[in-house]
RNA sequence: GGGCCGCUAGCUCAAUGGCAGAGCAGAGGGCUUUUAACCCUUUGGUUCUGGGUUCGAAUCCCAGGCGGCCCA
């Protein structure tokens, strides 16, 4: 009889049941995790073994099925490791032994049993008796290439992390880098907050939103594009010191750079200013570094990145200047700008303000050369509508974004806490915006009336997860790093 | 948004205008130390979709979908 493979598991399944086996039962048997058993058996030899044969109970999931005739071993794993299980047709009962025959690659068990060791050395658990925890209808793919096809690779994420090592490597370690993140900021004296997704005004970075509609309330929201605004809410609040790690979502292009929906760090520290952030990031990624790599030089994207020492600290002025020739603060409108970017032999481009004009010489002339962590100081006002104007030169800020490997990892500044200067900001944005650039900022007049009541002196910082994650664990794309990217629906879906 | 590349069995891949194939997985059989087990037999296809050219299309052309890379 030929069946194709969905169907020979369904009828195992319908063959379980008429056997009075539950294919999904409620309750998993006593077990102790693959791992433990390993360590505490994993080093004993063929001959303690044999004279002890410990018992011993596992559960995990069925990667490989080897039968002989009267012998059959079976791989399971269970949270990414190993343990073989075997069965002699001479010493289990014919109902057990079919039963192990039978199992299919995927399915999950629990096996009791002792231990020993093979000719080839490996432990094993001998097994007495076998409940099946869960039937699997589908295949895993192929158990040598694993899967390779990209797309399929994203959309069905979890046979990525059953197949492909690498995939669980970096799953691991993204969350091991997030918890180190957290345990800097609490050990700093931080508090871990929550914000509103949904915000009924959106604010706190240059970014188009996503629009959406609450039906009952009959009111247009927006998915934040940042929690920066809620944050500095609740440091007017007194609570000095809080941090968020959030998603926020952008309405922009899919790349191996940006995801539409992604995460942020923000911390916000009363009484600090954008000094104060500096050390907080360099702090905070050299410690999450040497938890990843056991020091502060790897290799990434290509470079080898060394994060000790003093990290260099540049003015964007200064940065323009050095790649271009132009002098950003000597050009003051976007006519003078374009005349000297012409003169310079430079591409003027397209930009609609001045600010995205000077936005675009930085990400086109000097970002993507800065490969080691360099500190880019006292951008101009115009393109920081939320940061404290410099005390010695009002047309920049109190402003760094740090850059790693050619890619902004961080954004932090002195927050602007005058109230009269921010809305004048705001209605500069509105200018803005008027004049075509499509990211400026909107005027908040709830945020405004939260900063009338005083906010103290305050440093934030926002770092980007996603980024620092890539550069850490060195893969090509964001999308490697977030779990499931963003696609398009699939056709038919 | 533009350019280039890709999409073939559940998975990994062949087939360069002339019979759609292999390995793994599946099915049947054999096998008491394997671990990518092995040996014999064998099932399985909307070649991404829709048009077109041709005696004949996975292959060439057009449109679309999805993905990748590069650019904006």
């Amino acid at each position: 009889m030929s069946e194709n493979e969905l169907e020979a598991r369904r009828t195992r399944l319908t063959e379980l049941r008429e056997r009075g086996v539950d294919p999904y039962p409620a309750r998993v048997g006593p077990f102790v995790p693959v791992e433990d058993i390993h360590a505490e058996y994993g080093e004993k030899t063929e001959e303690e073994l044999e004279a002890a044969a410990p018992p011993a109970a596992a559960v995990g999931r069925v990667r490989a099925v080897r039968s002989f005739g009267k012998l059959v071993f079976v791989g399971i794993e269970q949270d990414g490791v190993a343990l073989q299980l075997s069965a002699r047709k001479t010493e289990v009962p014919e109902d057990l032994f079919a039963a192990i025959k039978g199992l299919d690659v995927g399915d999950f068990v629990r096996a009791e049993g002792t231990l020993w060791r093979t000719k080839r050395g490996e432990l094993t658990l001998s097994v007495a008796s076998l409940d099946m925890l869960s039937k699997s209808l589908r295949p895993l793919p192929e158990k040598w290439h694993g899967l390779q096809d990209v797309e399929a690779r994203f959309r069905q994420r979890y046979l990525d992390l059953l197949s492909n090592p690498e995939a669980r490597r970096i799953a691991i370690a993204r969350s091991r880098i997030v918890s180190a993140c957290r345990s800097y900021l609490d050990r700093d004296g931080f508090l871990e907050v929550e914000t509103p997704a949904l915000q009924p005004l959106y604010g706190g970075a240059a970014a188009r939103p996503f629009v959406t509609h609450h039906n009952v309330l009959d009111q247009q929201l927006y998915l934040r594009i940042s929690d920066e605004l809620y944050l500095k809410r609740l440091v007017i609040g007194g609570l000095d010191r809080v941090y968020e790690i959030a998603h926020n979502f952008r309405n922009e292009g899919v790349s191996r750079k940006h995801n539409p929906e992604f995460t942020l760090l923000e911390a916000y520290q009363a009484y600090g200013d954008y000094r104060d952030m500096m050390a907080l990031a360099q702090g905070l990624i050299r410690e999450v570094a040497e938890s990843v790599h056991g020091g502060l030089v790897f290799e990434s994207q290509g470079h080898t990145l060394d994060l000790s020492g003093e990290w260099r600290e540049v003015s964007m002025r200064d940065a323009i200047r050095e790649e271009t020739g132009i002098d950003v603060l000597e050009a003051r409108d976007l006519e003078s700008l374009r005349n000297a970017a012409k003169q310079a032999g430079v591409e003027p481009g397209s930009a609609p303000t001045w600010g995205v004009m000077v936005d675009d010489l930085f990400s086109e002339h000097v970002e993507p050369g800065l490969i080691q962590p360099t500190f880019v100081t006292q951008h101009p006002t115009e393109l920081s509508p939320l940061a404290k104007r410099s005390s010695e030169d009002p047309r920049v800020v109190e402003r760094f974004e740090l850059y790693l490997a050619g890619m902004e990892l961080a954004n932090a500044f002195s927050e602007l806490n005058d109230p009269l200067d921010q809305r004048g900001r705001m209605e500069d944005q509105q200018a803005l915006e008027a004049a075509g650039d499509e990211e400026a900022q909107p005027l908040d007049e709830d945020f405004l009336r939260a900063l009338e009541h005083g906010m103290p002196p305050t440093g934030g910082i926002g770092i980007g997860i996603d980024r620092l994650v890539r550069v850490l664990l060195d893969t090509p794309s964001i999308r490697e790093v977030i779990l499931f990217p963003h696609l398009r629906s699939e056709a038919g879906t």
